[in-house]
DNA sequence: GACTTATGCGTACAAACGTACATAACGCAA
DNA sequence: TTGCGTTATGTACGTTTGTACGCATAAGTC
Protein backbone atom coordinates (compact mmCIF):
# COMPACT_ATOMS: atom_id res chain seq x y z
CA UNK A 1 0.00 0.00 0.00
CA UNK A 2 2.54 2.47 0.89
CA UNK A 3 3.59 3.00 -2.84
CA UNK A 4 7.18 4.46 -3.12
CA UNK A 5 8.70 6.04 -6.41
CA UNK A 6 10.93 3.52 -8.05
CA UNK A 7 11.76 0.31 -9.04
CA UNK A 8 8.42 -0.91 -9.02
CA UNK A 9 8.21 -3.23 -5.94
CA UNK A 10 8.95 -2.45 -2.43
CA UNK A 11 12.75 -1.72 -1.78
CA UNK A 12 14.18 -4.67 -0.45
CA UNK A 13 18.03 -3.92 -0.55
CA UNK A 14 18.90 -0.95 1.10
CA UNK A 15 23.14 -1.00 2.24
CA UNK A 16 22.64 2.81 3.97
CA UNK A 17 19.44 2.39 5.01
CA UNK A 18 20.79 2.75 9.11
CA UNK A 19 22.83 6.30 8.25
CA UNK A 20 19.96 7.30 6.49
CA UNK A 21 17.69 6.76 9.79
CA UNK A 22 20.32 8.44 11.67
CA UNK A 23 20.18 11.20 9.41
CA UNK A 24 16.67 11.70 9.15
CA UNK A 25 16.66 11.15 13.01
CA UNK A 26 18.91 14.57 13.58
CA UNK A 27 16.33 16.49 10.79
CA UNK A 28 13.32 15.19 12.81
CA UNK A 29 15.38 16.70 15.77
CA UNK A 30 15.70 19.52 14.77
CA UNK A 31 12.43 20.40 14.06
CA UNK A 32 10.29 18.78 16.53
CA UNK A 33 12.55 18.44 19.24
CA UNK A 34 13.42 15.30 21.18
CA UNK A 35 10.02 15.77 22.60
CA UNK A 36 8.59 15.46 19.18
CA UNK A 37 11.07 12.74 17.62
CA UNK A 38 9.13 9.34 17.42
CA UNK A 39 9.45 6.51 15.59
CA UNK A 40 6.90 7.02 13.20
CA UNK A 41 8.45 10.60 12.56
CA UNK A 42 11.79 9.44 11.89
CA UNK A 43 10.81 6.26 9.98
CA UNK A 44 8.23 8.59 7.69
CA UNK A 45 11.42 11.16 6.86
CA UNK A 46 14.21 8.74 6.45
CA UNK A 47 11.12 6.86 3.98
CA UNK A 48 11.74 3.38 5.86
CA UNK A 49 9.21 1.37 7.26
CA UNK A 50 7.95 1.46 11.29
CA UNK A 51 9.27 -1.97 11.51
CA UNK A 52 12.60 -0.97 10.55
CA UNK A 53 13.61 0.99 13.56
CA UNK A 54 12.66 -1.55 15.99
CA UNK A 55 15.02 -3.71 13.80
CA UNK A 56 17.95 -1.73 13.30
CA UNK A 57 17.88 -0.16 16.93
CA UNK A 58 17.36 -1.21 20.20
CA UNK A 59 15.46 1.42 21.42
CA UNK A 60 14.32 5.42 21.07
CA UNK A 61 17.44 6.54 23.13
CA UNK A 62 19.44 3.82 21.53
CA UNK A 63 18.64 5.63 17.79
CA UNK A 64 19.07 9.26 19.91
CA UNK A 65 22.52 8.36 21.52
CA UNK A 66 23.50 7.28 17.90
CA UNK A 67 22.61 10.32 15.93
CA UNK A 68 23.76 12.46 18.62
CA UNK A 69 26.96 10.66 18.48
CA UNK A 70 27.28 11.44 14.30
CA UNK A 71 26.52 14.65 15.16
CA UNK A 72 29.12 15.44 17.47
CA UNK A 73 32.02 13.72 15.01
CA UNK A 74 30.92 15.99 12.18
CA UNK A 75 31.20 19.13 14.51
CA UNK A 76 34.70 17.94 15.76
CA UNK A 77 35.89 16.96 12.39
CA UNK A 78 34.92 20.23 10.76
CA UNK A 79 36.78 22.10 13.95
CA UNK A 80 39.47 19.88 13.24
CA UNK A 81 39.81 20.39 9.47
CA UNK A 82 39.65 24.39 10.19
CA UNK A 83 42.32 24.57 12.85
CA UNK A 84 45.03 22.27 10.85
CA UNK A 85 44.87 25.05 7.98
CA UNK A 86 46.24 27.49 9.89
CA UNK A 87 49.41 27.89 10.52
CA UNK A 88 50.79 30.31 12.59
CA UNK A 89 49.68 31.34 16.20
CA UNK A 90 47.34 34.79 14.44
CA UNK A 91 45.67 32.24 12.10
CA UNK A 92 44.78 30.08 15.03
CA UNK A 93 43.26 32.86 16.59
CA UNK A 94 41.50 33.97 13.61
CA UNK A 95 39.97 30.63 13.39
CA UNK A 96 38.82 30.68 16.90
CA UNK A 97 37.21 34.33 15.58
CA UNK A 98 35.27 32.34 13.07
CA UNK A 99 33.78 30.26 15.03
CA UNK A 100 32.74 32.49 17.37
CA UNK A 101 30.59 34.28 15.43
CA UNK A 102 29.61 33.11 12.28
CA UNK A 103 31.04 29.67 12.25
CA UNK A 104 31.83 27.56 8.93
CA UNK A 105 28.75 25.46 8.94
CA UNK A 106 27.27 26.37 12.70
CA UNK A 107 23.51 26.92 10.98
CA UNK A 108 20.89 27.40 13.46
CA UNK A 109 19.81 24.03 12.87
CA UNK A 110 23.18 22.34 14.06
CA UNK A 111 22.99 24.79 17.29
CA UNK A 112 19.67 23.73 17.90
CA UNK A 113 20.77 19.96 17.66
CA UNK A 114 23.30 20.92 19.80
CA UNK A 115 21.39 22.53 22.51
CA UNK A 116 19.32 19.27 22.29
CA UNK A 117 22.03 17.41 22.75
CA UNK A 118 23.14 18.88 25.75
CA UNK A 119 19.86 18.64 27.13
CA UNK A 120 19.65 14.90 26.59
CA UNK A 121 23.17 13.99 28.19
CA UNK A 122 21.96 16.19 30.77
CA UNK A 123 19.06 14.45 31.73
CA UNK A 124 20.50 10.67 30.51
CA UNK A 125 24.33 10.60 32.46
CA UNK A 126 25.21 7.49 30.27
CA UNK A 127 25.51 9.34 27.73
CA UNK A 128 27.96 11.44 28.40
CA UNK A 129 30.93 9.58 26.86
CA UNK A 130 29.50 11.57 23.34
CA UNK A 131 30.50 15.09 25.04
CA UNK A 132 33.24 14.02 26.61
CA UNK A 133 35.21 12.65 22.97
CA UNK A 134 33.82 15.66 21.49
CA UNK A 135 35.46 17.80 23.93
CA UNK A 136 38.40 15.90 24.22
CA UNK A 137 38.70 16.18 19.96
CA UNK A 138 38.33 20.10 20.26
CA UNK A 139 40.47 20.06 23.35
CA UNK A 140 43.26 18.63 21.15
CA UNK A 141 42.94 20.72 18.04
CA UNK A 142 43.20 23.69 20.23
CA UNK A 143 45.91 22.54 21.70
CA UNK A 144 47.88 22.49 18.37
CA UNK A 145 48.21 25.98 18.97
CA UNK A 146 47.76 27.02 22.43
CA UNK A 147 49.02 26.14 25.59
CA UNK A 148 47.02 24.18 27.96
CA UNK A 149 45.12 26.48 29.89
CA UNK A 150 44.43 28.92 27.06
CA UNK A 151 43.03 26.38 24.99
CA UNK A 152 40.77 25.84 27.46
CA UNK A 153 39.52 29.56 28.30
CA UNK A 154 38.92 29.58 24.65
CA UNK A 155 37.11 26.59 24.67
CA UNK A 156 34.67 27.54 27.29
CA UNK A 157 34.25 31.35 25.64
CA UNK A 158 33.46 29.65 21.90
CA UNK A 159 30.74 27.61 23.83
CA UNK A 160 29.05 31.01 25.49
CA UNK A 161 30.04 32.92 22.42
CA UNK A 162 27.90 30.70 20.17
CA UNK A 163 25.35 30.00 22.43
CA UNK A 164 24.80 34.05 23.45
CA UNK A 165 24.89 34.91 19.30
CA UNK A 166 22.38 32.56 18.64
CA UNK A 167 19.90 33.53 21.09
CA UNK A 168 20.35 37.06 21.38
CA UNK A 169 21.58 38.42 17.33
CA UNK A 170 24.38 40.91 16.58
CA UNK A 171 25.67 40.26 20.60
CA UNK A 172 29.32 40.11 19.87
CA UNK A 173 30.70 40.86 16.84
CA UNK A 174 33.64 39.99 14.80
CA UNK A 175 36.18 42.69 15.77
CA UNK A 176 34.98 42.29 19.71
CA UNK A 177 35.46 38.63 19.08
CA UNK A 178 39.37 39.72 17.79
CA UNK A 179 40.12 41.31 20.76
CA UNK A 180 38.35 38.81 23.40
CA UNK A 181 40.70 35.76 21.58
CA UNK A 182 43.58 38.55 21.97
CA UNK A 183 43.03 38.74 25.31
CA UNK A 184 42.47 35.20 26.32
CA UNK A 185 45.63 34.22 24.58
CA UNK A 186 48.54 36.63 24.92
CA UNK B 1 -10.99 8.07 45.91
CA UNK B 2 -8.10 9.96 46.32
CA UNK B 3 -7.45 10.22 49.74
CA UNK B 4 -5.07 13.06 50.63
CA UNK B 5 -3.28 14.34 53.47
CA UNK B 6 -5.07 16.56 55.89
CA UNK B 7 -8.91 18.65 56.16
CA UNK B 8 -11.21 15.85 55.28
CA UNK B 9 -12.92 16.42 52.70
CA UNK B 10 -11.06 17.29 49.41
CA UNK B 11 -9.02 20.10 49.44
CA UNK B 12 -10.89 22.60 47.56
CA UNK B 13 -9.49 26.59 48.70
CA UNK B 14 -6.00 26.71 47.64
CA UNK B 15 -4.75 30.05 46.74
CA UNK B 16 -1.05 28.98 45.73
CA UNK B 17 -2.14 26.39 43.55
CA UNK B 18 -1.39 27.68 40.59
CA UNK B 19 2.36 28.26 41.85
CA UNK B 20 2.73 25.32 43.18
CA UNK B 21 2.08 23.61 39.88
CA UNK B 22 4.77 25.54 38.14
CA UNK B 23 6.92 24.86 40.89
CA UNK B 24 6.28 21.19 40.37
CA UNK B 25 6.26 21.79 36.78
CA UNK B 26 9.95 22.40 37.14
CA UNK B 27 10.44 19.55 39.12
CA UNK B 28 9.53 17.17 36.53
CA UNK B 29 11.66 19.27 33.56
CA UNK B 30 14.62 18.37 35.41
CA UNK B 31 13.98 14.61 36.26
CA UNK B 32 12.39 13.55 33.08
CA UNK B 33 13.38 16.38 30.66
CA UNK B 34 10.65 17.96 28.72
CA UNK B 35 10.11 15.38 26.47
CA UNK B 36 8.68 13.48 29.12
CA UNK B 37 6.97 16.65 31.28
CA UNK B 38 3.09 15.61 30.41
CA UNK B 39 0.04 16.82 32.14
CA UNK B 40 -0.54 13.89 34.88
CA UNK B 41 2.86 14.13 35.75
CA UNK B 42 2.67 17.03 36.51
CA UNK B 43 -0.62 16.95 38.36
CA UNK B 44 0.74 14.11 40.66
CA UNK B 45 3.83 16.02 41.59
CA UNK B 46 2.33 18.92 42.42
CA UNK B 47 -0.57 17.02 43.81
CA UNK B 48 -3.38 18.20 42.31
CA UNK B 49 -5.78 16.91 39.78
CA UNK B 50 -5.50 16.48 36.34
CA UNK B 51 -8.39 18.57 35.43
CA UNK B 52 -6.65 21.78 37.68
CA UNK B 53 -4.11 21.82 34.54
CA UNK B 54 -6.27 22.97 31.74
CA UNK B 55 -8.06 24.60 34.09
CA UNK B 56 -5.17 27.05 35.03
CA UNK B 57 -3.05 26.54 32.23
CA UNK B 58 -4.16 27.10 28.60
CA UNK B 59 -2.10 24.85 27.25
CA UNK B 60 1.28 22.62 27.90
CA UNK B 61 3.38 25.08 26.16
CA UNK B 62 1.81 27.89 28.37
CA UNK B 63 2.28 25.87 31.11
CA UNK B 64 6.18 24.89 30.60
CA UNK B 65 6.57 28.79 29.27
CA UNK B 66 5.44 30.15 32.92
CA UNK B 67 7.80 27.31 34.36
CA UNK B 68 10.69 28.86 32.17
CA UNK B 69 10.01 32.22 33.02
CA UNK B 70 10.07 31.96 36.80
CA UNK B 71 13.32 29.69 36.65
CA UNK B 72 15.31 33.10 34.49
CA UNK B 73 13.38 35.23 37.21
CA UNK B 74 14.51 33.67 39.37
CA UNK B 75 18.55 33.13 38.58
CA UNK B 76 18.42 36.57 37.24
CA UNK B 77 17.47 37.84 40.92
CA UNK B 78 20.17 35.71 42.94
CA UNK B 79 22.41 37.02 40.09
CA UNK B 80 21.30 40.74 40.53
CA UNK B 81 22.20 40.15 44.66
CA UNK B 82 25.16 38.51 44.31
CA UNK B 83 26.75 41.76 42.13
CA UNK B 84 25.09 44.28 44.46
CA UNK B 85 26.91 43.08 46.78
CA UNK B 86 30.29 44.00 45.28
CA UNK B 87 31.32 47.43 45.99
CA UNK B 88 34.54 47.74 44.48
CA UNK B 89 35.70 46.16 40.84
CA UNK B 90 37.77 43.69 42.51
CA UNK B 91 35.11 42.50 44.64
CA UNK B 92 33.24 42.09 41.09
CA UNK B 93 35.29 40.08 39.68
CA UNK B 94 35.28 37.97 42.23
CA UNK B 95 32.26 37.21 41.94
CA UNK B 96 32.38 36.49 38.63
CA UNK B 97 34.82 33.94 38.93
CA UNK B 98 32.42 32.45 41.86
CA UNK B 99 29.59 32.29 39.32
CA UNK B 100 31.88 30.69 36.68
CA UNK B 101 32.75 27.57 38.60
CA UNK B 102 30.66 26.09 41.51
CA UNK B 103 27.98 29.41 41.72
CA UNK B 104 26.34 30.11 44.83
CA UNK B 105 22.94 28.16 43.66
CA UNK B 106 23.88 26.76 40.14
CA UNK B 107 23.36 23.27 41.05
CA UNK B 108 23.14 20.22 38.78
CA UNK B 109 19.40 20.71 38.70
CA UNK B 110 19.36 24.04 38.03
CA UNK B 111 22.17 23.88 35.36
CA UNK B 112 19.75 20.71 33.50
CA UNK B 113 16.74 22.66 33.91
CA UNK B 114 18.52 25.84 31.93
CA UNK B 115 19.50 23.34 28.92
CA UNK B 116 16.47 22.43 28.76
CA UNK B 117 15.04 26.03 28.39
CA UNK B 118 17.67 26.76 25.93
CA UNK B 119 16.81 23.46 23.65
CA UNK B 120 12.98 24.84 23.85
CA UNK B 121 13.34 28.21 23.36
CA UNK B 122 15.56 27.09 20.20
CA UNK B 123 12.45 24.82 18.77
CA UNK B 124 9.69 27.81 20.23
CA UNK B 125 11.41 31.31 18.90
CA UNK B 126 8.08 32.51 20.31
CA UNK B 127 9.58 32.30 23.83
CA UNK B 128 12.44 33.91 22.86
CA UNK B 129 11.44 37.10 25.44
CA UNK B 130 12.04 34.91 28.49
CA UNK B 131 15.51 34.66 27.24
CA UNK B 132 16.21 38.18 26.23
CA UNK B 133 14.57 39.25 29.88
CA UNK B 134 16.95 37.39 31.09
CA UNK B 135 19.98 38.68 29.72
CA UNK B 136 18.74 41.98 30.05
CA UNK B 137 18.98 41.60 33.60
CA UNK B 138 22.56 40.18 33.52
CA UNK B 139 23.85 42.30 31.26
CA UNK B 140 22.38 45.15 33.48
CA UNK B 141 24.20 44.03 36.73
CA UNK B 142 27.25 43.40 35.17
CA UNK B 143 27.60 47.08 33.71
CA UNK B 144 27.23 48.57 37.33
CA UNK B 145 30.97 47.36 37.24
CA UNK B 146 31.95 46.93 33.98
CA UNK B 147 31.92 48.91 30.76
CA UNK B 148 29.76 47.10 27.88
CA UNK B 149 31.92 45.68 25.98
CA UNK B 150 33.71 43.91 28.92
CA UNK B 151 30.33 43.19 30.49
CA UNK B 152 29.45 41.10 27.39
CA UNK B 153 32.44 39.17 27.29
CA UNK B 154 32.44 38.09 30.56
CA UNK B 155 28.32 37.33 30.20
CA UNK B 156 29.59 34.94 27.42
CA UNK B 157 32.44 33.46 29.47
CA UNK B 158 30.24 32.99 32.37
CA UNK B 159 27.47 31.03 29.89
CA UNK B 160 30.42 29.04 28.64
CA UNK B 161 32.28 28.10 31.90
CA UNK B 162 29.54 27.21 33.58
CA UNK B 163 28.21 24.75 31.03
CA UNK B 164 31.72 23.19 30.61
CA UNK B 165 31.83 22.82 34.37
CA UNK B 166 28.90 21.25 34.23
CA UNK B 167 29.87 18.42 31.08
CA UNK B 168 33.34 18.18 32.39
CA UNK B 169 33.58 18.96 35.87
CA UNK B 170 36.73 19.65 37.40
CA UNK B 171 37.45 21.58 33.71
CA UNK B 172 38.28 25.67 34.97
CA UNK B 173 39.72 25.42 38.31
CA UNK B 174 39.06 28.44 40.64
CA UNK B 175 42.73 29.99 39.50
CA UNK B 176 42.15 29.29 36.24
CA UNK B 177 38.49 31.37 36.42
CA UNK B 178 40.80 34.10 38.32
CA UNK B 179 43.32 34.63 35.89
CA UNK B 180 40.90 34.74 32.20
CA UNK B 181 38.45 37.22 34.42
CA UNK B 182 41.23 39.38 34.82
CA UNK B 183 42.39 39.02 31.66
CA UNK B 184 38.90 40.33 30.08
CA UNK B 185 38.58 42.83 32.25
CA UNK B 186 41.70 44.41 31.92
C1' DG C 1 15.23 -25.47 -10.73
C1' DA C 2 14.29 -26.65 -5.34
C1' DC C 3 15.27 -26.08 -0.65
C1' DT C 4 17.16 -23.59 3.65
C1' DT C 5 18.35 -19.80 6.29
C1' DA C 6 18.76 -15.14 7.58
C1' DT C 7 16.96 -10.73 6.96
C1' DG C 8 13.36 -7.28 7.00
C1' DC C 9 8.65 -5.65 7.55
C1' DG C 10 3.30 -5.03 8.18
C1' DT C 11 0.39 -5.03 11.77
C1' DA C 12 -1.57 -5.28 16.19
C1' DC C 13 -1.82 -3.87 21.09
C1' DA C 14 -1.83 -1.93 25.53
C1' DA C 15 -0.53 2.19 27.62
C1' DA C 16 -0.27 7.04 27.86
C1' DC C 17 -1.24 11.29 25.82
C1' DG C 18 -3.63 16.44 25.48
C1' DT C 19 -7.75 18.34 25.80
C1' DA C 20 -12.85 19.31 26.32
C1' DC C 21 -16.84 19.51 28.94
C1' DA C 22 -20.85 18.32 31.98
C1' DT C 23 -21.39 18.77 36.55
C1' DA C 24 -20.19 19.11 41.39
C1' DA C 25 -18.73 22.15 45.18
C1' DC C 26 -18.13 26.40 46.85
C1' DG C 27 -18.63 31.79 48.46
C1' DC C 28 -21.85 35.16 48.89
C1' DA C 29 -25.97 38.11 48.49
C1' DA C 30 -30.63 38.24 49.98
C1' DT D 1 -32.30 29.26 54.48
C1' DT D 2 -32.44 29.78 49.63
C1' DG D 3 -30.73 30.89 45.19
C1' DC D 4 -27.11 32.07 42.04
C1' DG D 5 -22.80 32.72 39.74
C1' DT D 6 -18.05 31.40 39.96
C1' DT D 7 -14.52 28.13 40.50
C1' DA D 8 -12.76 23.66 40.14
C1' DT D 9 -12.84 18.73 39.04
C1' DG D 10 -13.77 13.92 37.42
C1' DT D 11 -14.16 11.58 33.46
C1' DA D 12 -14.41 10.38 28.81
C1' DC D 13 -12.70 10.69 23.94
C1' DG D 14 -10.02 10.29 19.93
C1' DT D 15 -4.96 10.13 18.95
C1' DT D 16 -0.53 8.81 19.18
C1' DT D 17 2.92 6.40 21.40
C1' DG D 18 6.87 2.41 21.87
C1' DT D 19 7.47 -2.08 21.06
C1' DA D 20 6.78 -7.11 19.95
C1' DC D 21 6.24 -10.73 16.70
C1' DG D 22 4.42 -13.86 12.98
C1' DC D 23 5.17 -14.00 8.42
C1' DA D 24 6.79 -12.64 3.77
C1' DT D 25 10.81 -12.29 1.01
C1' DA D 26 15.40 -12.13 -0.20
C1' DA D 27 20.13 -14.44 -0.63
C1' DG D 28 22.80 -18.63 -0.47
C1' DT D 29 23.65 -23.60 -1.66
C1' DC D 30 23.32 -27.39 -4.36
Amino acid sequence: MTAEGSSGGNRRYDPDRKARIIEATLEVIAVQGVSGTTHRRVAEAADVPLGSMTYHFASLNDLLEQAFLKLTQEIAHHFDVAFQKAQTADEAREVVVDVMCGWYAMTDRKMTLILELYAYVARNPETRHVMTGWMAKSREALERHFPPSVASSLDAMIEGATIHNFMYPDGISREAARIIVAKLSM
